[in-house]
DNA sequence: ATTATATAGTGACATTTATCACACTAGCTT
DNA sequence: AAGCTAGTGTGATAAATGTCACTATATAAT
């Protein structure tokens, strides 16, 4: 009884194979030997929607590049409200986990699974020998940084300048370009996201759907609009 | 006439040499050719408190790393508020002008002097060179985005979490570690910091006198409280 | 010393967002 | 079909912030 219990999480966590024709496809520009070094080193781990992959303060035990599906980055506060920071897509890797070579360093995001996803999970200590031998792992980590930097200043300017119907439509539109015009998300949801209430975005949608820009249904609705 | 207004915008433009001391105190783990190559490429500029090093949408003509004083970094919006994310200082550089080899890439930020400054100016040709040459400089380039990144995150945590009173203490806080008990900034300042009105901040300012944080005077105060 | 100007204080009110209370309903369970 | 439940709609009200109008005052300029 236990065996079977003890065997079924080993095999739920053992890693599947890495292919090279799919890190070709989503690392086109990696060099030939670091393609080698990740289907070596890395495991191909998978997590349902939902479940939650990196916690703020956690400690960080490898780094992530995503393979399948879409995981959504938060910034979490003490009392444990969650504000919806960026997404990150097949081919993206979670910034944070990539420079954290030295020391044992603490999550300061909240990553969670929004679909079924399949990410690389690289231990730690391949991440300064690949910054130092490989060229193309140095500009994918320089790059990474740099797309995150700029998302996260995307998301500045919404909070910091926008009224929460500006900041509500950014949000469906951001979530329309990635999945479609019809978005699969309650309003207790999206309120979350934007560390606001249920309330106030229930009003607002309503108030969007008089302008005929949405078409309201129960836990989805369309966005219509242009 | 002409020529000797000429000649005085050259002299002011001109720049002045770089000490291989100044560099060493400053960038103490790079390579040696690294800071000859600095030295010989990278012109040495200063501004005087106020004055803006950046804009939004300017073209990025050159990276910038601070030597002396202060800058202040904004995000700024289309009608020309300017929201404060953080600040930079001597050993710092500009994260948005570390990496834009290729194209003429504009900033997305706004740079402006506190202090009078002096700061290096390093022609964007050399970026990606040095990130191929230099280990040094690479590794710089990568705790640069990161450190910027980690004080995007901090902003966003004010922001979408906290209000106005806690935001104003946060404010100052920053502001007494980097410049001493004494804040020499007006009411109106600090509400363009935080994109709100001078009257709020006025009232903040003054609950917090009567709590026994702060003492108020004129263009400026001291921070008391613990 | 008087005036001018930038800075600060404050009441009154508007707007935005948050909170509470409760009604309504689609879609599932039994 | 009846009942349950998560999701939604909406009024009433509170709290936070923004705006306007005006006063007061410290410092600089004359």
């Amino acid at each position: 009884m236990t065996f079977i219990t003890l065997r079924s999480i080993f095999t739920f966590e053992l890693s599947k194979m890495v292919s090279k024709e799919l890190l070709l496809k989503l690392f086109p520009d990696w060099e030939n030997d670091l393609y080698e070094e990740v289907i070596a080193h890395a495991e191909l781990r998978s997590a349902s929607a939902g479940s939650i992959l990196l916690k703020k303060g956690q400690n960080i035990k490898s780094a992530m590049l995503v393979v399948e599906g879409t995981i959504k980055l938060y910034q979490e506060d003490e009392e444990g409200s969650e504000f919806f920071m960026y997404h990150l897509t097949p081919g993206e890797a979670c910034a944070v986990t990539l420079v954290c070579n030295y020391h044992l360093e603490q999550s300061q995001v909240l990553a969670k699974a929004v679909t079924d996803i399949s990410y690389l999970a690289i231990p730690l200590e391949f991440m300064d020998k690949w910054l130092q031998k490989y060229k193309s792992w140095h500009y994918f980590v320089i790059r990474t940084y740099r797309s995150r930097y700029e998302e996260l200043l995307n998301t500045i300017n919404e909070i910091a300048f926008k009224n929460m119907d500006e900041r509500l439509e950014f949000y469906i539109k951001r979530q329309v370009e990635r999945s479609g015009k019809t978005v699969k998300l309650t309003h207790q949801e999206i309120a979350n996201d934007l560390n606001t209430s249920r309330e106030v975005i229930s009003r607002l949608l309503k108030k969007m759907e008089n302008n005929g820009w949405i078409s309201l249904s129960r836990n989805s609705f369309d966005w219509i609009k242009k």
